[in-house]
DNA sequence: CCACAAATTGCACGCTGTGCAAGTTTTGAA
DNA sequence: TTCAAAACTTGCACAGCGTGCAATTTGTGG
């Protein structure tokens, strides 16, 4: 009985750290050769596998590249999901996404936004990822609000958080170069700061 | 003397025809095929125009697709760009995208943003389009307002009046598979109607 | 008419993404 | 323990992508 706390057994957590050690050959490799520079063997070498398992966890290398924003908007979402209802909605959004800085390694969130300026696909697959995390807060704050609300004000209103939240993230990442530890809280104060100029309709332009 | 308007010439002439041919063969192409089923081959072949060509025109088959999002995007810019300086920001830019819905054929616009929902490539290519309008206007923006404002409050600004727009064009796109001549009205609408609420900081659900 | 510049084309090459059919490992039950 | 089924990995093949390069065709200006 060497098993403590795995119910899904050990194939699965096989699985989990195949996925980590592409996802972190993908970085490591990114920072080295340089954003766009470096293949999919490359990646796949580097972790142990080969090319075809690669395209079994992910449809190209961006995507792997990727998955720490992906787990970061992850967070967003079920930061916010686990909020009390009944509150009005903008505060619920301001207190979930200023919470989501309290993430492990931020530092390599904001080196992978920087990445991004130099590697178009991997712009795109970001754009992509925020993307997806709309609809799927979208869909949450339906469920939230109940049948009555105008679609359009929901999306809009999602849009428009996230587009806030991405404008103070990239602030922050291009400000910070060297991730000091305690930037988190920096970033937070961001976040809140644009969602606040959001809530009140950007009347103040200072 | 047959030139009327034509310092460049006809050899300028040429490559915007050719460049018209192959965006139309695509936009055809995708009608009848679907939205992810064809190749940069049968684009090339149904323009008459060889496949090396086609990649001195565009960089991918979703690029030549998107060529509709990209004009529309140039108008926006455009239109924003001969706007009244000294007015509130946001409701130039109210009256700036309102004023977008008188573009040609306006129809196919609404049809290419159907065909995003089957097709991620074109969809990240649409997401791209539409990131770097943002930077251009955050750029237009900070021209006109001086070096005195923030650019957070710029960039979240910005991202936000898009984000509505985007919201407005998406639901329209939804609710009329069947464009009318006169849908452009519905359209303005509603994009006055989401950015209306964006200036009110979405106090009213309604 | 001709030389020059610009655009088109074919070719080659490495890389991407995926279906398929073999291997290999894990699982759960006999 | 043993073993068969299920899950995962791997190699292979193949169509398609994107680009550098050199040859060719086409427009421009003297």
């Amino acid at each position: 009985m060497a098993e403590t706390t795995e119910p899904p057994g050990r194939r699965a957590q096989n699985k989990i750290d195949t996925r980590r050690a592409i996802a972190d050959a993908a970085f490591a490799l990114a920072r080295r050769e340089g954003p766009g520079s470096f293949t999919v063997d490359q990646i796949a070498a580097s972790a142990g596998v080969s090319r075809r398992t690669f395209f079994n966890y992910f449809h190209s290398a961006e995507e792997a590249l990727n998955v720490r924003m992906e787990s970061f908007l992850e967070l967003a979402i079920g930061i916010f999901a686990e909020q009390p209802a009944g509150l009005p909605l903008l505060d619920t959004m301001i207190a979930a996404f200023g919470a989501t800085t309290q993430v492990q390694h931020l530092g390599t969130h904001g080196e992978l936004f920087r990445m991004a300026a130099d590697n178009p696909e991997l712009l795109r697959a970001q754009l992509h990822s925020w993307e997806r995390a709309e609809t799927r807060i979208v869909q949450a704050v339906e469920e939230r609000l109940g049948p009555g609300v105008s679609h359009l004000y929901v999306t809009a209103l999602v849009g428009s958080v996230l587009s806030c939240t991405k404008a103070a993230m990239q602030d922050w990442a291009g400000e910070s170069p060297e991730p000091d530890d305690a930037s988190g809280a920096d970033l937070e104060a961001r976040i809140v700061r644009a969602l606040s100029m959001l809530r009140d309709g950007f009347a103040h332009p200072a």
